[in-house]
DNA sequence: AACTAAACATGAACTAAACTCATAACCAAC
DNA sequence: GTTGGTTATGAGTTTAGTTCATGTTTAGTT
């Protein structure tokens, strides 16, 4: 029905201000162009502008339209741009960190499908994680970083993967596993259990517990595995993204509970300078990330 | 080349998974599927999916194209809709603010091209203007206010038209005349015309002079022929958007000089309720703005 | 390794859409 | 009314898109 062409078509038009000019412009006839406007206009059964003036004046319609094609074509036009680049890559290699220790889950598959496509690009995830990966992206030390929080976002772009949902476990056994959400309170006396990361840095704290108090106790743990086996046996609870806990809940191993009773959702990121948002390398590692997402 | 069609082809594949099924789906057989993306992959050079997978995996290029279809088919449903709401469309009135006096010179015009088009829409611009006109809008009294400040963005939609240059204008001979641009230094004994609008909220003392010191006089006028005049007559100077200033200036009336170094700039808004930006009346007011602007 | 079912590819024939050409109609300015 | 510009229209042609019938590929099964 509304095609690019006629989108083309009608941004010319306001640009040259007639039929004749734009049919010059986009090298067709006048009698092509005045067919093709006519049968867009019966099928969107409107008027899209009137012809007795010079320049053309657009109806209501025609604007709309107009507006259509001013936030569609750009885009059109960066993405073949885009195409043509990412048919010729000087890149060889993506130094990754990541933030989010439960994402090694999907992320390893994700890079797996990724050199599929570009064998050629190394993807060297293997740096320690307890640290603040920020700094390195800016002293062109990494060029991705994973990470639920936004710092320095003057100096660089910030890509929106997914949402997810922070979410308790506990054994299946444990008293909270009744509740239908718990609160900050409810955590008081717990065992969590956690990746070997600072407090102040662990989301539960951070954007849960917060300034709530908290007289329990810590216990870190470099094992993912471990972590659900240690909450099973009913050595603590922790909280771990919903991705991470789905399939061990449908085992029966754990209970998961929501933290607060809107739940406690969290985005995740990945972090580029900024002149590297458009490059398609990025772009397409950006959207393998997407589609592996959470799985 | 590429085409909205294509686009729902390269979507629904992503949400099938299969040729066939994104067949069924768009109500195509499978091999007119096949020759569309064969003729597409060959127009840009290029695979967008690998076939013997199920469901297909996407290359990079695929997930441009993918991104792209993301980005634009929304928009054009939208569109779609709006073009269909535009045409029967019971609003009968939208009744309009003015903060900025000089918007007169193309607001009129404006509203008179508009007025073609929805003769039955009655602009109310009839109102005092040396006030606050937000209050007003959020109390659903007013419709629409054109305004360069932004105020409570929570509750209010604004809608950006054009931005504009803030000019000095002073008589040729004045010795102002002869200077690249002026400091708020420049101005501390002058005499500034404007209208009848409080010091604080002109444009000049808002965002120029500021804090620095003034001790010239300020002189109001209500009629925006006058200013030129007394202006020109050396009685003062005035600050104005250069919309307003350029055909006076092209007559050697009077001589505009740039605020600061780098000029003034300044945005003008359209600003109204949340719930009706996307009415296409109001979508069709803004087009009109923005067409017309500065002129 | 052979078989099967499901998915995708291909070529020829057909259809519908889009374009061109020639010409007519229209409008504004002189 | 004539002129110089514009847009509209109808018939004929070209091109792009679709279907049908059939061939090929692949993953899974025995």
């Amino acid at each position: 029905m509304i095609d690019i062409k006629h989108l083309k078509t009608i941004a010319t038009l306001k640009d040259t201000g007639s039929l004749v000019n734009t049919a010059r412009e986009l090298f067709l006839t006048q009698s092509a162009l005045s067919h093709q406007i006519k049968d867009l206009e019966n099928k969107l059964d409107c008027q899209l502008f009137e012809r007795k003036t010079q320049p053309v004046r657009f109806t209501p319609q025609g604007m709309l339209l107009l507006e259509l094609a001013n936030e569609v074509l750009p885009k059109v036009e960066a993405t073949k741009c885009r195409l043509k680049e990412s048919l010729n890559q000087p890149i060889s290699q993506l130094r990754l960190s990541v933030e989010c220790h439960a994402c090694f889950h999907w992320l390893l598959p994700t890079i797996k499908e990724f050199n599929n496509f570009w064998p050629d690009i190394k993807i060297d995830y293997e740096r320690g994680f307890s640290y603040d990966a920020i700094p390195d992206l800016l002293s062109d030390e990494l060029d991705l970083v994973l990470t639920s929080d936004i710092r320095e976002p003057d100096k660089l772009e910030y890509a929106h993967l997914f949402d997810f949902k922070l979410k308790l476990i506990v054994a299946p056994d444990h008293e909270l596993a009744k509740k239908a959400y718990v609160t900050a309170l409810d955590l008081k006396n717990e065992t969590i259990i956690s990746y070997p990361i600072p407090r102040e840095r662990q989301d539960i704290f951070k954007h849960f517990i917060q300034n709530a108090r908290f007289d329990g106790t810590l216990k870190n743990v470099d094992q993912g595995l471990l972590i659900f086996q240690l909450v099973s046996a009913g050595m603590g609870v922790a909280a771990l993204p919903d991705w991470l806990v789905t399939p061990y809940e449908s085992q029966g191993l754990i209970k998961s509970i929501p933290l607060g009773a809107l739940g406690l959702t969290r985005p995740m990121y990945l972090a580029m300078k900024k002149d590297m948002k458009d490059n398609p390398v990025y772009r397409h590692f950006l959207n393998t990330c997407k589609l592996n997402n959470g799985r």
